[in-house]
RNA sequence: GGCGCAUUGGUGUAGUCGGCUAACACGCUGCCCUCUCAAGGCAGAGAUCACGGGUUCGAGUCCCGUAUGCGCUACCA
């Protein structure tokens, strides 16, 4: 065992003992039953679509408990981490609402980034060895792979444990010897379990598990080569979420496994433990097996995806919510986006994140937007992720405040638009920069009608073109003018006696759209031509 | 290999103490409406509730086993 004398010499002489921290950080003053819950994302890439999933689910249970909600920025591995990525999270939190309540200027809690709290880190490490609960280790990466792949030979569990756990009783005059040599060393936590032993937690999600103990002496602090010296997830979240005050840990299931070592944990520093809620990952088929969504192969994984592509953050966390919960995919988009979360009814099993239903939802969200909303939601992704199109729309404001007033009024459920990417392909028509004009009467897209008809059909509807207000009399023209040209003035007559017509209104009606939009498909004719 | 978690139509789920002729939404097919596309209306196909045992008058539901999938077994989170 080594003396407090000694392990003193391996911390800053001026870091703070346990009090300290926990005076700084003392239990918030909220209403019984409030939950705290924290996000906590790392900057190694783009955010992950069950990032955002996680994280509304938690400011969900906070917000509706009268507690509190916060991101925690988890940079613990400087190696991995990706330049811009913190920029890329402030807009996705942003476009998702889930900013977080706190930050370092308005809340004592902090800081809000792991890599700045390294002293914290470092006294309850400090303090481990000082109990004897761990101690330093100096074996090597290396050394650490050739163990693995020894044991795996073997057909052992891998680990450092047991026989393997070679630093685990090291004398002072060693560890001081290694030291003056220059040998960098992690900090290991001297894990009590018993490999006979199973322990028995309860999850808020799951209810009762039952999993082996831990027996593995797990790193605590990373190598003393490196500054910032940083502490492994574990460590951190067992110091973080007791010091920031968390009521309820919600995290992914493939933190079950590592339940036992954070309960060891928060014994071994006198804390008590915090509830787990471990909810299921979001899946992907893959073939005809499933997997987790990931972020290499899926760009649906990538929540840039739904900025980009403009689905309504609205639909997507709709979306989300029914996923985790079946009970909010029953219920309207208000209903669900203010109705709290329960944890005991979200599903245990990972659900499939299957993008045709969230291009369904997302349709039925835009919508019933009303006009006003819809029109800003495509301005502001317009002005981020098309300019042309931005320019164009912004030229022509009363013109798509007028198509959005007849087309997207709320009552008439046009559910033709899943993401505002689709803009230019439905309403293109309306913009005579973004079109351009069938002039020429042989265009294939008029078949089955001929050359000489469409000619004919054109001029005559320009020449008796009257501007009628009423919809059934403005379309009454289409019909008279398929009539006088030997077609039938409705489909029913067509359908009937098709022999009887050159053909039916709808040949006609076909070659004025094209002439007029240039599209095969759009929406009544009438409404084009008032627009 | 060890350990954990999961498994209800194509997809997501509901199915509280066993009473199921297994429900809902999306998707799919057909019809109706209709100037086209949507939307809407109507109808339909699609599930021996992963498999095998057991308990029971009765099992999707309880128990045991198997399979499959996912995860953990890192100085990644």
């Amino acid at each position: 065992m080594l003396t407090a004398e000694f392990i003193d010499t391996l911390f800053d002489a001026e870091l703070p003992e346990p009090s300290y921290w926990e005076t700084c950080y003392p239990p918030r003053d909220l209403p019984p039953g409030a939950i705290v819950t924290r996000f906590g994302p790392s900057p190694t890439g783009f955010l992950h679509t069950g990032g955002v999933y996680v994280a509304t689910l938690g400011k969900n249970l906070a917000h509706h408990s009268g507690g509190s909600y916060f991101i925690r920025i988890e940079d613990t591995d400087q190696a991995r981490e990706v330049a811009g990525s913190r920029e890329q999270f402030a807009r996705a939190f942003k476009y998702f609402r889930i900013e977080s309540d706190e930050n370092d200027s308005n809340s004592k809690w902090g800081p809000y980034e792991q890599s700045k709290r390294e002293l914290i880190y470092h006294t309850y490490a400090r303090e481990l060895l000082r109990t004897d609960r761990a101690y330093p280790c100096f074996c090597t990466r290396d050394e650490l792979a050739q163990m693995t792949a020894e044991q795996t030979a073997a057909k052992l569990q891998t680990g450092y444990y047991g026989s393997w756990a070679r630093c685990r009783n090291l004398s002072q005059t060693e560890v001081t010897n290694r030291i003056q040599l220059g040998n960098p060393y992690t900090i290991r936590f001297r894990s009590p379990g018993d490999p006979s032993k199973r322990v028995e937690f309860v999850d808020l999600i799951r209810g009762r598990i039952e999993h082996q103990d831990n027996v593995n002496d797990i790193v605590l602090l990373k190598g003393s080569d490196q500054s910032p010296r940083l502490p492994t997830y574990h460590f951190a979240h067992v110091v973080d979420d007791t010091l920031m005050r968390v009521t309820v840990v919600l995290r992914g299931e493939e933190w079950i496994s590592s339940v036992p070592v954070h309960l060891q944990l928060f014994t071994a520093l006198g804390f008590l433990p915090i509830p787990y809620a471990h909810i299921a990952p979001l899946m992907k088929f893959d073939g005809a097996s499933r997997r987790k969504l990931s972020k290499r192969k899926d760009n649906e994984a990538d929540v840039a995806f739904y900025i980009d592509s403009g689905y309504p953050a609205g639909a997507v966390l709709h979306y989300l919510r029914g996923l985790a919960n079946s009970r909010f995919a029953e219920m309207t988009f208000e209903e669900s986006a203010s109705s709290a979360l329960s944890l005991s009814d979200c599903g245990v099993a990972g659900p499939i994140f299957d993008l045709v239903k969230l291009e369904s939802i997302s349709r039925e969200f835009i919508a019933q937007l009303p006009t006003e909303e819809a029109l800003e939601s495509l301005l502001t992704w317009s002005r981020e992720n098309d300019l042309e199109l931005s320019e164009i729309l912004s030229t022509n404001l009363p013109l798509v405040r007028r198509i959005f007033a007849n087309e997207r009024q709320p009552a008439l459920q046009r559910k033709d638009l899943a993401k505002w990417r689709e803009f230019r392909a439905a309403y293109g028509l309306y913009f005579q920069e973004l079109f351009p004009p069938v002039s020429d009467p042989s265009d294939p897209r008029f078949a089955p009608v001929e050359r000489a008809m469409v000619v004919k059909l054109a001029k005559d509807f320009a020449d008796s073109y009257r501007h009628e207000e009423d919809k059934e009399a403005w379309f009454e023209q289409i019909r008279r003018l398929a009539a006088a040209h030997g077609f039938a003035p409705t489909a029913g007559q067509y359908k009937k006696n098709p022999e009887c017509f050159a053909g039916s209104i709808s040949h006609v009606s076909n070659a004025i759209r094209i002439a007029l939009t240039g599209l095969k498909q759009s929406p009544e004719l009438f409404l084009v031509a008032h627009n």
